[in-house]
DNA sequence: CGAATGCTTGACTGCGGTCAAACGATGTGG
DNA sequence: CCACATCGTTTGACCGCAGTCAAGCATTCG
């Protein structure tokens, strides 16, 4: 994870096996509808472009113009805004299955640079939307699907606004964790409470509003209070009601809709 | 603004001055791109289901199923999230020229309730958004207008997001009247530097993630500094370039797209 | 006039930031 | 293989921003 070691990646590689892509995205979509044969294949057939990210290098650099709809295959990112005296807050964490870039909408949001946290691969996204845009009757069930997910991201800034604006740090941090939790369960990356955290202590921070070391401090609580433990990359989550009950902020009448 | 002594609005109403909403609201578009004749008919022709709802009613119920779509015509309002303690987070302020409620994509913010802050009078946008809906080939510009209206607000959004994670409260503060002023200005409701603020500090701090107590020396901090001073629901702004100083944090690399 | 609402002020507390140092891994080059 | 750098984590001491509690003021309104 070393930034110095990995110098001015993207590279073009070959597509090898990065087809498992869109094979991520595919499982992600068929838990929210049931595609038809063309869209599986369409979904499927996204395996152009790929590059591979090192960390700490942009994904999606608006250079001029619009970014290029780029799924990304494996790896995680994020979309960090810049202060002038140095800090970071990061608006957005971008996993495996997720989808970046520009689609014809110059959504701020996706405008946003993506930023690789660890090694990123990513594949062109650019024939899906070009053949969702140009017929989309032919895919009403993808074009769902995908509208849903881009709520869910919505949803999720949303719920970033009210962690940041009125949540404890251990709050916000049992929730945050629960969040990734649950996305990465999306794409069947966790196993019975385990899933990968390669996200620094001070990215966490600069994720969370909170400094590194209080970011070590809330995590060593957690640990001891026996909720929650990440070591080595991989978080383990030991009390899953007790997280949620930390975090929880539901509230039934200040909900979004129900599903998304 | 007393919640009691205002039982239980909506009420319907006549319309009569109330098609004043849709000249904000043309005002507003005319500043992004030049309409035609068409177009402007079609805004102008807004005047249906006017209402009035007393602060603290619901505007955008979202009941069951999809709120229609609303043009606020007067008087200010806010997008709430509750907790389960009794603290409040707003995601959102809405002025007079805003649309809300859905718009057929059911996107969350646009889902959740708004709640009325002074007295708001709304009319319905659903003419508005079936037509652009069923023919938008007519309507070219106006369709790019409120997609930049919406790209704006989603990077008003964003823009919270950086506030509340890694700024001071004089910063917060600062930043979010600059912004109230810039929409305010853009619905021509300033006056060199003077501007409506019917904003409870309690609501501010609701906004801002701050508590009341903060709000008010924050804002003593400013009059005190001769930066900005609000008294009897009026802002007047004493030194701007202070103010966007003490708020900036403009990156140009981190930043989304120039024109919204 | 009193009641309600919003603003202002003071005293105190504590969450979380900052500074500083040390420790553990990992990796690289001599 | 070891010396050394680098990166991430951990810990302690200290401090300050902002929250909480508690009054007291100012307007407005019935």
């Amino acid at each position: 994870m070393d930034m110095s070691a990995a110098p001015r990646m993207p590279t073009e590689t070959r597509s090898l096996g990065n087809a498992i892509g869109s094979e991520l995205l595919l499982r992600r979509l068929r838990r929210l509808v049931s595609l038809n044969g063309a869209e599986i294949n369409l979904v499927l057939s996204l395996n152009e472009g790929a590059k591979t990210h090192g960390p700490g290098s942009m994904i999606c650099p608006k250079a001029d113009g619009s970014p290029h709809p780029r799924l990304i295959a494996s790896g995680w990112a994020c979309r960090p805004r810049i202060l002038p005296d140095g800090r970071r807050q990061m608006l957005n964490v971008l996993l495996p299955g997720d989808l970046i870039g520009d689609r014809g909408e110059r959504r701020p949001l996706a405008m946003n640079p993506a930023v690789a946290l660890t090694t990123v691969r990513s594949i062109s996204a650019s024939k899906l939307y070009d053949a969702l845009l140009s017929k989309p009757d032919e895919y009403p069930q993808l074009c769902a699907a995908l509208g849903r997910i881009d709520r869910m991201q919505e949803s999720h800034l949303l719920d970033h606004i009210v962690r940041l604006g009125c949540q404890t740090a251990l709050q916000r941090t049992a929730h945050c964790l629960l969040e990734l939790h649950a996305r990465l369960e999306a794409i069947g990356f966790t196993h019975d409470g385990t899933f990968p955290m390669p996200l620094t202590q001070e990215t966490l921070g600069d994720l969370l509003g909170l400094s590194l070391v209080h970011v070590n401090r809330i995590m060593a609580q957690l640990k001891r209070d026996s909720l929650i433990r990440i070591r080595s990359g991989v978080a383990i989550v030991e009390d899953f009601t007790a997280l949620a009950l930390l975090a929880d902020r539901v509230d039934p009448t200040s909900r979004g809709a129900p599903e998304h």
